[in-house]
DNA sequence: GTACAACTTGAAGTTGACTTCAAGTCAAGA
DNA sequence: TCTTGACTTGAAGTCAACTTCAAGTTGTAC
């Protein structure tokens, strides 16, 4: 129990399955040195990182999002409270975001409880275009825009 | 422009894309005649059922979901107002549901900004076990539960 | 009758975030 | 030193919900 983990010991700590953490590493998320058998050893300071993506995760970031965000946060620092002010506001924009979405899709819901129209010109959940309006490249929580509307070319 | 509809015509109405609508006939979830030569010809009940999948999908069912919400609507007839009552409610708590988890979520943001821990062992966001708690197998707008942590054999 | 867009099929590809596997290597306690 | 659990790798598999492809067929407007 040195200042270095092994992969499992650092699963352990944060959560994160072995072969999650290999693929992390390979993705350039974390960093990880090698024992001179060429087994990973873990600084404790990965696990704040490892941290902070599973947060961003439960936020709803993808990998390449979070990879982003981490490479805004000096390498070797610890992020410094104004760093972390910054990141937690945009998260939190995006979760208002989300709620509001599905705010708007539960009143669109309300409206079309007792009247079953589910008509494609009128009802409102089956036609949410207006409801759940362009999420760009934001939103994680919704179902996905069922599917790009994609020009089949057939 | 009979009474029934060709693929593109179904697709066109619907938003599905052509693709979509095979692979759904092939799921079983609409259901499609065929001219003798083999092309699909949708009845325009098949747009209702269509509205509906569109609906549920913004909802964030899967398709195996909707197909078991399909199946407890009398096949032929159209849904009753008490049918569709019964559906959207169960929509509302799904929702309601889902919408109270992100709230939680944002309020853990709320009590780490400022705070900047992120510890493992303190940090709501990083450790929100508690506060995205069990969301049994509703849940879909959630970024999956960070993967099932799979006990590795290795 | 002919052209040509629209349609058909089964199979394979896509995406993201991993997991699983096979086959072999390392590390540490007894 | 031996054993054995922990570790390594690259490659392939998984999931859902489709999309894309290739190669061939149908329907219809002219």
């Amino acid at each position: 129990m040195e200042d270095v983990l092994t992969i499992s010991e650092t699963a352990a700590r944060s959560g994160f399955s072995a072969s999650a953490l290999r693929y992390y590493e390979r993705e350039g998320l974390i960093d990880a040195s090698r024992t001179q058998g060429g087994q990973r050893r873990f600084r404790r300071s990965e696990l704040r990182r490892l941290a902070f993506i599973a947060a961003a995760r439960h936020v709803g970031l993808t990998l390449e999002e979070i990879k982003e965000a981490l490479s805004l946060l000096p390498a070797e620092r610890t992020p410094t409270k104004a760093d972390w002010t910054r990141i937690s506001r945009s998260w939190r924009h995006r979760l208002d975001d989300e709620i509001r979405a599905l705010e708007r899709l539960r009143d669109g819901l309300d409206s079309c409880i007792g009247c079953g129209c589910l008509s494609l010109q009128r009802c409102r959940l089956s036609n949410p275009n207006d409801i759940v309006a362009d999420r760009g490249s934001g939103a994680v929580f919704l179902p996905k825009p069922l599917h790009p509307p994609s020009v089949e070319h057939q």
